[in-house]
Order: C-alpha cells, then structure tokens, then sequence
DNA sequence: CGCTTTTCTTGATTCAGATCAATGATGCAC
DNA sequence: GTGCATCATTGATCTGAATCAAGAAAAGCG
C-alpha cells in the first residue's frame, strides 16, 4: 500500500485512530485490489485467507444451502470491514454488487498485528457489535415481518447507508439513490421471492409512496408514510 | 464480587486470561444477582445501564415492533456474556427464560476497564464475532427454511449448546436434554405460530426421530436423519 | 441497428403455514 | 384430593406469499 494517509476512508474505516507509525506498518502489511461486480473475494466454508477493508462499491455477505437457496446476511459498504478474523474457516460468502476497490490483508496477518494494537482491536469491536445489532434487526424482520414492511423497511436501510457515504449537505441524495442489488438480490436478503419484490415495489410505486425511473434507481416522495409501513401492520 | 477465582465459569467467560490482579480488580467492579425466570435485567430501548457475565441459567435475547410482534434473536448460556458496551442505547431486552445467575458490572465500569485491558477485549471481540456468526446462520433459517427444518435446526443447536455446558464425558447427554422455552418462545424464536411448532414436533414424534416425555424433556433417537432434515428439502 | 439474452412485471393457481376454534394435559393453590 | 389457570395439542379453514406461466422491457452484442 503506497499510502494510508490519503485513503478515502481514512477517517472511517477501523484504521481511524491508528497513529501515523502505526498506520504506515499497517500499510505495508495491506495491499489495494480491484474487484469486478459479482467477484467473489471470501469462500463459504473455505479456510478464511483473507480480511478486507471496503474503499469504494458495494458487497454482499451472503450463506447458503445444500439444494441452492442463498440468503444475503449482510451488506458491506464502503469503509466497513470484511472477512473473518480470528478463524480457521469463513461461514459465509462476501461477493461484490458492484465493481469495487478492497485493502486486502491475509488473515494471519492481520489477526497479529490486530493483538498487537488495541486501537484497533477496539475499532473492530465496536464494528462488529454493530453489525451484530443489525443482523438482529434483520432476524426481526425475516422471522415476523410481512412483504410489505420488509420492502419498506429495506428502502429506508438503503437509503440511510447508502447517505452514510456521500456528503452530508444534499437532504435530496437521502431520498434518492441508486439500489446496488438486482430483484433476486432484494428477495435473497428480504427471505421473498423475485415476483413478490416485484409485485411490492409496484404497489408502493402505484401508491406514489416512491418513484422508480429505471431498474435500480428509487426515489422517495413519501419518507414518513414509508417509515409508518416498514413498522406498523 | 468475593472470589473470582472460585467463579464456575472462570475458565469458559471473557475474563479467562486475566492476570490475578486484573481478575480481582475486575471482581471490585462486579456484583453477583440473581434472577427469577421471566424477570427481564436489559430492556430494548432504555439506556444500556449494565452488562453481564451468565454464571448459571439461560436467558433470551429479543426485539419487538410496536404492535407486540416479538422475534427473539439470541440464546444466551453460562459463561456467555449478554449487553450492549460501547452503545448508548440498548437495541434489545434480555430475559430470563430459567432462573439465572449473573455478574452484574455497570456499563460504564465496564467499558471502562475493558479499555485498559485489551486482553479483555480481545476476548469479547472473539465471542462477539461468534455471537455475529450465530446470528447469520440464524438468518439463514429464517429466511429460506421451512417448518420442518427449522424445528430439525433447533432441536440440534440446542443439543451443541446445552452439551457445551455440561461434562464432555457422558455422550448420552447430548441426546438427552431440557429445552428452557415454552412452545411459544420456540415459535418466537424460529419466526413460526405455536400450533406450527407442536404439529412439527409431533410428526418428528410419530416419525420416531425423537421423544417427548414432557413438555421440556427432549431425547433426540435418530440424530443423522435429524441433521438430514435440519439442512435439506 | 436488429437480434439474443437477461431481467422484470403481471396474471393464474397452489400450498405451507397462519388463524380460528375446541379440547386435552399439566401444574399449582387451597 | 378439587378447582382453576396455564400450556399444549389437534382439527377446520383461510390467506399471503410461493409457484407456475406468459409477456414486456432493458441490456448486451455482433
């Protein structure tokens, strides 16, 4: 890595925090990677080689059956972090949505000079307890919510991540934006098929709650009755 | 706390690898408390006011939306931890499904020390990853297996957990448990209706794949065809 | 630019699991 | 023990989403 310093996500991503010596070690352990869209750069049930830092696109971690059925347990955006540290074996895939630009370690290198610095270790603690709040969230809405809350449920996750990343003066940008996944996507996350999705989408669209100029791109007319029907029954 | 060095989980919990002196510091912040089955000691939404390590009995982890729909998104045994460091606001309740035994910290103690010792933290890091990996597998279920697999899934999962308690040497033990959830704390768990629940388990009765001697006593006759059912279609 | 391929939408039908409705166990208090 | 409350089972019916089945719209490509 030539340098840390001029990273994108510099101030977001789990290095944030390190100091400049520290930060330069950890640059030489780290290599930049291009990703193309539907890469995949992590194996479910391979020997986890490698961990990641997220600098540019959009990724899926994703589980899978024996017969075929997929379900998408996480979505990975820039600045967030990849990969499984601390064991032997990944349990799940992680998969580019986009064409993407990783900061790759190897695993063992990373799991040493990450016991080597709490800082760190930190970072990617409270990383991962908030991931583990939003897997949860998600458990809420796979195991009780209907089609219909879970798409509006999505459009409302998408729209904050995703605004997460941009600059925050343009309110506009929360209410539109471009969605990373195709329709299968969208049903392999929400636990719906691809007709259902479809069906929902058409529903809000027909009530004027959102607008849907093209395949991936939403736009929101109706936030608050959207955030009402991602909750209520 | 008294004696931390005397604690049953002393060697299973996050504070394993604790020098002495750390252990009894950590032992000055704690305080033993027992609680009742049903009592609730974290509630989704409050303050996170406290974390906790489980000494004795089992308690469950749940979300809820408005109208009263309740998903319960963790299981939490002896030795685990349960809480919310490092966050405001706690996303979840924690109750006791047994009568349970914790040592309480402050969340604020907590954090607090668990900076200053990375051992520590390293520690929870590695439970929380678990924890995070557990989850998954858990979405997984939710969103693309059936009844029948789901029942298989949990039936199985409660085995490895439960057994994980207990000695390792009696292997019919595995076999051989009680669940610590009511009919409707299963359906809560695995996203079905109480009647779904019982109709599954009487037909893995009739197919004598397990037994029912009460309500909570499982014993588990034909493991292989109940890992079958658990993972395929 | 057609032509093919892929992706999405829409409609008809089916089905797994929810809901509604009793009935049967189990446990607990007195 | 008797009575009461809670919890679990079983059956009948309903329904939301899955499945099956065409088309329509985009996207990719020679």
């Amino acid at each position: 890595m030539k340098d840390c310093s001029q990273c994108v996500v510099r101030n977001r991503a789990i290095c944030a925090g390190l100091l400049p010596d520290e930060l330069s070690a950890l640059g030489q352990l780290g290599r930049k990677q291009m990703v193309g869209r539907g890469q995949t750069v992590v194996w479910e049930g391979e020997e986890s080689l490698i961990v990641a830092n997220v600098i540019a696109g959009v990724l899926k971690v994703s589980m899978s059956m024996a017969d075929g059925r997929e379900q998408i347990v996480g979505v990975v955006f820039p600045s967030d972090f990849i990969g499984r540290p601390f064991g032997k074996d990944s349990p799940y895939s992680v998969t580019a949505l986009t064409d993407a630009e990783l900061c790759v370690f190897t695993r063992s290198a990373f799991d040493g000079f990450s016991r080597e610095h709490p800082e760190l270790e930190h970072k990617l603690l409270r990383r991962t307890l908030e991931e583990l709040d939003r897997a949860r969230e998600w458990m809420l809405l796979l195991g009780k919510k209907s089609a219909g809350e879970r798409i509006a449920t999505l459009l409302l996750e998408m729209s904050t991540r995703l605004g997460e990343q941009g600059c925050h003066a343009d309110i506009n940008s929360l209410n539109q934006f471009d969605l990373p996944l195709d329709r299968q996507q969208i049903g392999d996350l929400l636990g719906l098929t691809i007709e259902t999705v479809s069906r929902q989408l058409t529903k809000l669209k027909s009530q004027g709650l959102i607008a849907l100029p093209d395949r991936k791109h939403v736009i929101i007319h109706d936030r608050s009755r959207l955030t009402q029907l991602a909750m209520a029954a």
